[in-house]
RNA sequence: GCCGCCAUAGCUCAGCCGGUAGAGCGGCGCAUUCGUAAUGCGUAGGUCGGGUGUUCGAGUCACCCUGGCGGCACCA
């Protein structure tokens, strides 16, 4: 006998190798027909499968939000049947469910065309009709190798291959259709029901590795009602247009042509807005205890190779060769320069923490495929910073540069998304005992700046230690690196960066990667999409539009701009004999945060009406008042934070309060 | 780089089974001075990404190149 508990804490004894749509049965016969998974101290099985043992028992239906997985995953098999009946000789890999969605992988010669989704769609939903039961079996794992490849399916047979001797595998059928898979499912397909949709295809390696055979990826999403289906589309769309690849367009602010792929002709609005951003992050790094340089932008191919860059790194980098025969190479990265400005003249555990940062622009020759606007490009301005210190100070030096991260994306309007830590690779410097250190550091790093889930990727580590990632999301949902943390034993060793200690010895300082942005360009390309381009004040490129109703205000309207630009603000002027409903809208939809209207009222009274994007309603101000408020709602946060400090005290004493 | 798709006026897009290109927006011009998301009228822009081939004839078919898009791989 085994013990259940339910839901509500009451509990009941069951037969062994009960089933948990037995157990539904036993309950009410209306939830065994509607019983789609079932829950087992945490865990998700097949209501037809008997129950291994007793504990927390519950029953999902179709529509709960844990069953959402195992519907998309079913949609996968019910795809991969369909395109095995459609398609015959087509082989099946895997069809995991993913974040909205399923994907299957099928190897087949002839490529799927888009009309063929349609079909394939179409017959998904036949499959669905016909009610299919799924059904659990275990097969020995030899013999399930030998089944599969009886029936052609190498791939499926090479899985099984990869599964211990000592282990059973279990095989689902679908109707008359199989597939090795570890399961759960739904009891049959008409569970999954039909708000699904094909929406892509596309090439994936198998197994993940571009040296093995090409196969064709078909993605889909999947949900338990209609409804969902159309608000997924619908978000979707939405979020198609936030492009920044569009709203740069849209909004001029940059743009990019064949001549220079993967880098940026930035136009004079979208240089603003780098500027803007630009300076913000360099108040940000003066405040913090940086010191900035600028290293040159080529290099002798000679320091790329003792960097180790050259060996591991050069099929990326941009060279050219003089007429006097030396290699340079255009820097895809700034640490070696800042190792040759740290060895400049001696330095003292005195001088340590030393963090030095540049705004580095970098190239580096990204694959065509791999470009993408302005988020993966080939010229890019990394924030970048080297802080050059002792062992200990790695702890204190990790979490001053995660707050400072965390307080520049919440300035920014950014959600940090993910955290991730890339461990060691495969090809590397620095022994194993180095990496186990380095590796472990960062980690804690993370958690004592009060980072609660940090993801492992394996592999993923630079060639000379381990990385913190910071991912940021863009508007449909890919998610991009931004900031960075690596610590790095191996270069200071590589290019002789030392100090001297306390006891007057040679040490070798450790060196912190460290970016938060990442690069100005993707981190802006982030930024256009979560604002959907409506920055806010002290981001806009334009952050106010003066526009005249007649032209008796012009005369006005061009002193409230003087005035405002006398302020630093940005400031146009509309005086177009035009009516001011045509102006309004332009630049709404130019999404300029300020509209200031002048009318021969307002002239009159030396008065001025804003407007703010996004909303209908108007605030008629003196001039005077008008450019002390904008001025004031245009400091960029960290300005306004000390400001704010400062005139709780004493209005106008910013200067003095900074200086203490 | 790999797989697939796409490439027509500044932008968004229409041009079916091949017979020398259209719309909306934008631009420009004229008129309008009109109080908060589109004033009216008029007008100029493309030879269809580049190339080769098939054909009496190609934007429309085939192939190649280039670029873009979606994935994959890559991302120090």
């Amino acid at each position: 006998m085994i013990d259940l508990i339910f839901p509500d804490g009451s509990k009941r004894q069951y037969d062994d190798g009960a089933t948990g749509k037995a157990v539904a049965a036993s309950i009410a016969p209306s939830l065994a027909k509607r019983a789609a998974l079932v829950k087992l101290d945490g865990e998700l099985l097949d209501v037809d499968q008997p129950l291994p043992h007793g504990g927390h028992f519950e029953i999902l239906t179709r529509d709960s939000l844990e069953a959402l997985e195992t519907l998309r995953h079913d949609a996968s098999h019910i795809m991969a049947e369909a395109v095995q009946e459609l398609f015959p000789g087509t082989q099946v890999t895997i069809g995991p469910s993913i974040e909205d969605g399923f994907y299957y992988d099928f190897a087949r010669d002839e490529p799927f065309s888009l009309d063929d989704l349609a079909k394939i769609e179409q017959r998904m939903k036949e499959i669905v009709d016909r009610d299919e039961p799924i059904r659990r079996e275990v097969w020995k794992r030899d013999e399930a190798i030998a089944h599969f490849k009886s029936i052609g399916e190498a791939y499926k047979a090479e899985i099984i291959e990869g599964i211990p001797a000592s282990e059973d595998v279990s095989v689902y059928y679908q109707g008359q259709w199989k597939d090795l898979c570890r399961g759960p499912h739904f009891p049959s397909t008409k569970f999954v029901g039909k708000a699904f949709k094909l929406t892509k295809l596309a090439g994936a390696y198998w197994r993940g590795d571009h040296r093995n055979a090409q196969l064709q990826r078909i993605y889909g999403t999947a949900w338990s009602s209609e409804a969902e289906l159309e608000a997924y589309i619908h978000r979707i769309e939405e979020a198609e247009r936030r492009d920044h690849r569009k709203i740069g367009r849209a909004m001029d602010l940059f743009h990019l042509q064949e001549e220079a792929k993967g880098m940026i002709f930035w136009h004079p609005k979208g240089w603003t807005l780098f500027r803007t951003l630009e300076n913000y992050m360099r108040r940000r790094l003066d405040d913090d205890g940086y010191v900035e340089v600028k290293a040159p932008q080529l290099m002798d191919r000679e320091l790329w190779e003792k960097s180790g860059h050259w060996q591991k790194f050069s099929h990326a980098m941009f060279t050219c060769e003089t007429e006097e025969g030396e290699v340079l190479a255009v820097k895809p990265m700034n640490c070696p320069g800042h190792v040759q400005i740290f060895n400049h003249g001696q330095k003292s555990y005195r001088d340590l923490p030393l963090r030095m940062a540049e705004f580095g622009a970098c190239h580096r020759y990204e694959p065509s495929g791999a470009l993408h606007g302005i988020f993966r490009v080939r010229g890019f301005t990394q924030d970048d910073a080297h802080i050059f210190c002792r062992e200990d100070q790695i702890e204190a030096e990790s979490t001053k540069f995660v707050r400072l991260l965390e307080s520049v994306y919440r300035d920014c309007g950014m959600e940090l998304h993910a955290v991730k830590l890339a461990l060691r690779p495969e090809l590397r410097f620095g022994d194993d005992g180095v990496w186990d250190v380095a590796e472990k550091k960062l980690e804690r790093a993370a958690r004592n700046a009060g980072i609660a889930h940090v993801e492992m990727l394996p592999g993923e580590g630079a060639f000379y230690g381990p990385k913190l990632e910071f991912h940021l999301r863009d508007a449909i949902g890919r998610t991009w690196q931004c900031g960075t943390l690596q610590l790095d034993y191996v270069l200071p060793e590589r290019l002789d960066a030392e100090y001297v200690a306390e006891d007057g010895s040679k040490q070798r300082p450790v060196m912190l990667h460290r970016a938060i942005c990442g690069s100005l360009e993707r981190f802006l390309g982030v930024m256009i999409e979560n604002f959907a381009g409506a920055f806010p004040l002290w981001l806009a490129p334009v952050q106010v539009t003066v526009a005249t109703i007649t032209s008796d205000a012009d005369d006005f309207a061009r002193k409230a701009a003087a005035a405002l630009r006398a302020r630093g603000l940005r400031v146009e002027t509309d005086l177009r004999n035009e009516k001011i409903n045509l102006k309004v809208r332009e630049h709404s939809l130019a999404k300029v945060p300020v509209i200031a209207v002048v009318g021969r009222r307002e002239a009159d009274l030396g008065q001025v009406a804003l407007r703010r994007l996004g909303s209908d309603g108007q605030q008629v101000l003196d001039l005077a008042e008008a450019v002390n408020l904008l001025a004031l709602q245009a400091s960029p946060p960290d300005v306004a934070r000390s400001a704010g400090g400062a005139e709780s005290q004493s209005p106008g004493a910013v200067g003095a309060m900074e200086a203490g």
